[in-house]
DNA sequence: ATAAACCTTTACGCAACGTCAATGTAAATA
DNA sequence: TATTTACATTGACGTTGCGTAAAGGTTTAT
C-alpha cells in the first residue's frame, strides 16, 4: 500500500504540512518521491509515523524522537526516564502556580467587595489562643512544628482584608457545603465547589499548599470529633460528605 | 530616582534586552527619552514593572498582563480565574503524560529484561477469580463497577511480559518497602520510592491514575484487614508506613 | 587621547507547525 | 475533450519572549 501526503495524513490524524515539515527536518522522509515530484510513503514509513506519533503524545520534543528512534532500544529508555523528570518538575511548577494564582484571586476579590475597617486584632489573637488550647498539642504532633508555627504567623500577618475574607470564605464554605449535602452526591457540581473554596480556605493558613495534605486534612476531618461537630452541626454526615468531596476534588 | 535600561534591569532582576523588548510591544515604556536617545523610566515605571513580573510568574502571558494593567481591577480577576483554568487543565494533561510515560517505561524495561516464555493464561484467570472473591464486591462498591470490570479487562489484556513486569513489581515493592521501614521515615528516599513503584503498579490496572484514588486506596490500605495483613505478613505498621509514604508522594 | 562601559537599532534564531500564496498535476465530470 | 475540482509542490511569514550577536554612537574614567 502506497500513500501520498494526504492520505497518510488522514490514515495517521496529522496535517499535509507536519508530514512535509517532518520531511523537511529529516524525520520522517517518503520512501521515494514521484517523477512530478509527489511524496509517496510506503508501509515502513506508516509504522515509523505511528512510533513518531507515540512518543508526541508523550510530550517528547521531535528531535529527541529523532534520536530515539535511530538508536535501536537503548537510549528509548533512559530518554523517557529523563523525559519524566521534566514533566514531574513542570507539573510542581504548575501546581505551584495555581495555589498563588488562587490566593491573588482571594485577594483581589477581598480588596474589591470589602473595605470597612474594623479592630480584628483582637479576634485573631483570639481565634489563635482558642486554636490553641484545642488543637495545639495534636496537630503539631501530626503536622511538625515548624509547619504549625509557619500557618500560625501566617494567621497573625493576615490584613484585615485578609482576615475578612477568611472568615466570609468559612460562612460560604458551610453555605455551599449544606445545600450540596442535600444533593447527597459528592462529586457534584456544589460539593466541589465546596472543596474548592476549602482550598482556598486553606490557602491562608498553609505555607504551601499540597494536594496530599489536602487530601490528609479531609481524612482527619471525620476522624477527629471535634471537626465532626463542627461540620455536622446542623446536619449529621456533613463532614463525611465533605471529606469525600475533597478526596473526588484533589486536583 | 530616574532610571536607565540597566539600572532598572538589575534593580528588577530582567536583562535589558526584556526592557526593551517590553518597550517595543507598549507594554512598558520610559517616562522619557533622552536627547540621545537613552530611555529614562521613573518610579511609577518601577511599580508597574513590578506588577508586570508579578503576573508573569503568575504564568501570565504578556499580551494578558497589558490587558489586565490597562483596565483597573475589574478584568484581573476574571483574567486570573481563566488562567487558572487553563493551569489546572494543563497540570491535569501532564498527568496524564506522566502516568502514560511510566508505563512506557515499564513495557520497554520488560521488553529488554525479560522475555522467557510461560504459560500464565491460567495465573491470570486465578488471579481474577481469586480477588473477585474475596474483594469483588467491596471494591465494587467503592470504585463502581465500570472501573472494576475495566481494571479486570486490563488485567487480562496483561502481555505475558507485562505480567512478569506486574509481578516483579510486587516483589521490589516488598523488598523496598521493608528496607524502608527500618529507617521509620515515610519521607525518606526509600519509602518514596516504594511509593512510586506502588504507582507504577497501579498504572497496570487502573483504566486512569489519578492521585486521589492512590490516595484513597493508600488510605484503604489500612482500613481493611486483609490488605494490612498482605503488607504486615512480616513486619507489623508496614501497611501504615506505606499508606504514610503514599501520602506524602502522591504528586 | 584612548579605552572601558554603556547606550542605540536591526535582525536572526528557537519549536512546531498554521496559514496563505503562487503554481503545477491528476482525476472526475460535462 | 475541455473544464472543473481536488490535490500536489515550494516558499515564506507569523506565532512567544526574549538570547545573542552585529554595527555603531555616547559617556565616563584614566
Amino acid at each position: 500500500m502506497e500513500y501520498t501526503v494526504q492520505k497518510l495524513g488522514q490514515l495517521a490524524g496529522v496535517s499535509t504540512r507536519t508530514l512535509r515539515y517532518y520531511d523537511q527536518i529529516g524525520l520522517l522522509q517518503p520512501s521515494r518521491v514521484n517523477s512530478n515530484g509527489y511524496r509517496i510513503y510506503g508501509q515502513s514509513e506508516v509504522n515509523r509515523l505511528q512510533q513518531i506519533l507515540f512518543y508526541k503524545e508523550l510530550g517528547v520534543n521531535l528531535d529527541t524522537i529523532k534520536e530515539i528512534l535511530s538508536s535501536p532500544t537503548f537510549d528509548a529508555e533512559s530518554a523517557l526516564r529523563e523525559h519524566r523528570l521534566k514533566l514531574i518538575e513542570k507539573r510542581n511548577q504548575i501546581e505551584t502556580l495555581i495555589c498563588n494564582v488562587e490566593k491573588s484571586i482571594a485577594q483581589t476579590e477581598g480588596r474589591t467587595t470589602m473595605s470597612n475597617k474594623e479592630k480584628f486584632e483582637g479576634f485573631k489573637q483570639n481565634l489563635l489562643a482558642e486554636n490553641e488550647k484545642k488543637y495545639g498539642k495534636e496537630i503539631r504532633d501530626k503536622y511538625g512544628k515548624e509547619n504549625v508555627e509557619q500557618s500560625n504567623t501566617k494567621l497573625m500577618n493576615l490584613s484585615e482584608e485578609d482576615y475578612q475574607k477568611v472568615t466570609a470564605l468559612e460562612q460560604q464554605i458551610r453555605d455551599v457545603l449544606a445545600q450540596a449535602f442535600t444533593s447527597g452526591n459528592p462529586a457534584g457540581p456544589l460539593a466541589q465547589q465546596a472543596a474548592e473554596l476549602h482550598k482556598q480556605w486553606l490557602c491562608y493558613f498553609w505555607p504551601t499548599y499540597s494536594i496530599e495534605a489536602h487530601a490528609g486534612l479531609a481524612q482527619m476531618y471525620v476522624g477527629d470529633e471535634r471537626f465532626t461537630a463542627y461540620y455536622d452541626k446542623d446536619q449529621p454526615g456533613t463532614a463525611e460528605f465533605l471529606r469525600d468531596a475533597i478526596l473526588i476534588y484533589t486536583k
